[in-house]
RNA sequence: GGCCCCGUCGUCUAGCGGCCUAGGACGCCGCCCUCUCAAGGCGGUAGCGCGGGUUCGAAUCCCGUCGGGGCUACCA
């Protein structure tokens, strides 16, 4: 071991004792059975949707049992961060609605990034260094892959351990010669000689664990020659989570194979273990199988997926929600929204995405919203996606109020044609005058398919509007197309056109879609009196001529 | 390679030794409604990875096997 004064002239000389951080972070004063949970973002510039899932966990577990939520960045390898990352990530929570409960602005256990809180780390890495517990480390990258190329060439598992952890037992004398000639180290962790072979832990998801225990001295703290010194996520984590006071550990499961590691840190630096529950990772169907959704390969991983089409936030947490703890998924939205998670019902396994799921849930959900609801959701969505339909919203607000109205307002089974708010512009884009496209006559392309030949579609169209009545009533409205229609004759009913093709030029069908074309632009609509009272009687008639020609 | 986690319809799941002829939801298919679409109503399709045990009885327990995922970094 390595003498006290050596150790103490690698830190600085008023770096506090522990006994410093535990009196400034004490024990929280919480109600029992509050849980203190946090999620730890990496400011890589990429707000995966997983970081989502697991902070809806965090934050719902805390909230409900009366305890705390923060979000700590970890932000300790600085080559993977990336500029503007934080901006994005507090964008994304923002509209997901997870805000931690303490913060940086607020809260009194922070710092809340991991690379503000240097101090903290060294005064334990000096600590376990005092006692023997962690020691120096000078092997160079190159020999750490010959180690472990020579482990994998015999093969042994790979590691730093035994009698490949050559600094482990290293003389006084050769630790001085290599700090003499200020060659960089890093710290790692000793593990303790009598470590029992096999670890048991309880995870709160999964019950029972086993395991091999960690038999690698792990790196703790960073290289030396690094400012600032920070620690790995090991460290970080036994040490943060401990003064931070967090009781719950949710995670991803991934980390599962590195709870031994965890316990025997937290043992040797005489901390309390703390629960986890590790969380399944989402997954995604590929032709063998399926695998994690990938930040690289898979554009649904990313939230800005969901933002950019405009999946109203309640649908994806609901979603999300309902995949963590599936019976959430068989209640209804508000009721699963308010209904705590609980861990012990969480799934194992690893559920795939199904954006298919998505929108069908997402439909659902806004076809409960009103007229006003669902505008002002597709305003704020076009405001930063969709100038065009910004303005078009803006400058025809009442026809644009009407137009979602149709066949919502007042009916019992609302349409279901939104599932997410980039499909606006083309379930109701065709409402607003700016944003349609008149028919140029019978020719139009938009008019060919339906098969009516152009003389009688323009002699038809002309007699429409010729004598249009914008009526309320639906069927009053509707008889003026079927009473046209037969004076132009159309067969009355598909079937009797059908019989006999060529005694007609298309059957009350035709005619129908002959209407909706010339009214939406499009074989597929909502009810068309309902579209001519929301167009008004100017625009319907407008229309109608257009078709004419 | 070693260690760990996981395995019920295409998907999310219910199921914790007999209530299972395996239930629900989404999807898909069909029918009804109908001027189109979206809905809605009704019906249908489809699953316990495989092989051994244990038991009167197994989707449920045990073992093995196969398959998928993860860890094995001075990334988290």
């Amino acid at each position: 071991m390595l003498e006290r004064a050596v150790i103490d002239a690698l830190f600085p000389a008023d770096l506090p004792e522990p006994q410093h951080w535990e009196q400034r972070y004490p024990a929280r004063r919480l109600p029992e059975g509050a849980k203190v949970t946090r999620f730890g973002p990496s400011p890589t510039g990429f707000v995966h949707v997983g970081g989502v899932y697991v902070s809806t966990i965090d934050k719902d577990v805390s909230g409900h049992s009366g305890g705390v939520y923060f979000v700590r960045v970890e932000d300790t390898d600085q080559s993977r961060e990336v500029e503007g990352a934080l901006g994005q990530f507090a964008r994304a929570f923002d509209y997901f609605d997870l805000h931690p409960d303490e913060s940086d602005a607020a809260g009194e256990y922070g710092p809340y990034h991991q690379s503000a809180r240097e101090r903290i780390y060294l005064t334990y890495a000096r600590e376990l260094l005092r006692e023997g517990k962690a020691y120096l480390c000078f092997a160079t990258k190159e020999e750490l892959a010959d180690i472990s190329a020579r482990q994998q060439a015999t093969k042994l598992p790979t590691g730093y351990y035994g009698t490949w952890a050559i600094w482990r037992d290293a003389g006084a004398d050769a630790v001085a010669a290599k700090l003499a000639e200020g060659a960089p180290y890093v710290v790692r962790f000793r593990v303790p000689e009598d470590t029992a072979p096999r670890v048991r832990f309880t995870d709160e998801i999964r019950g029972a664990l086993e395991a091999e225990a960690n038999r690698n001295d792990t790196v703790i703290l960073k290289s030396s020659d690094t400012s600032p010194r920070l620690p790995t996520y090991h460290f970080a984590h036994a040490v943060d989570d401990h003064l931070m006071r967090v009781n719950l550990v949710v995670r991803g499961e991934e980390w599962i194979s590195s709870v031994p590691l965890h316990q025997q840190l937290f043992a040797a630096l005489g901390f309390e273990p703390i629960p986890y529950a590790h969380i399944a990772p989402l997954m995604k169907q590929i032709p063998g199988g399926k695998r994690k959704l990938s930040k690289r390969k898979d554009p649904e991983a990313g939230v800005d997926f969901y933002i950019e089409a405009g999946f109203p936030a309640r649908a994806i947490l609901y979603y999300l929600r309902g995949l963590a703890n599936g019976r959430l998924a068989e209640v209804p939205l508000d009721e699963a929204l308010a209904t705590p998670i609980r861990l012990d019902q969480c799934g194992v396994a690893g559920p795939l995405v199904d954006l298919v799921k998505l929108e069908d849930i997402s439909a659902d959900h806004i076809a409960t919203l009103t007229s006003e609801q669902v505008f002002e959701a597709v305003r704020v969505w076009a405001e930063q996606f969709d100038a065009e339909l910004l303005a078009a919203l803006d400058a025809q607000r009442d026809e644009a109020l009407r137009a979602i109205a149709v066949e919502r307002e007042g009916v019992e089974n609302p349409r279901k044609d939104l599932r997410k708010w980039s499909d606006f512009r083309a379930a109701y884009g065709f409402f607003l005058p700016s944003l349609f496209t008149p028919l140029t006559g019978p020719t139009d392309e938009r008019v060919t398919p339906l098969g009516v030949a152009a003389d009688v579609v323009t002699a038809y169209a002309r007699d429409l509007a010729d004598g249009y009545q914008h009526v309320d009533d639906a069927q009053e409205w509707f008889n003026q197309v079927r009473e046209l229609a037969a004076k132009h004759g159309f067969a009355g009913s598909p079937k009797d056109y059908k019989k006999n093709p060529d005694a007609y030029p298309g059957s009350i069908r035709e005619a129908s879609q002959l209407v909706r074309v010339a009214l939406s632009g499009s074989t597929r609509s909502p009810d068309l009196h309902a579209i001519s009272q929301a167009l008004g009687a100017e625009e319907t008639l407008r229309r109608l001529r257009a078709l004419a020609g």
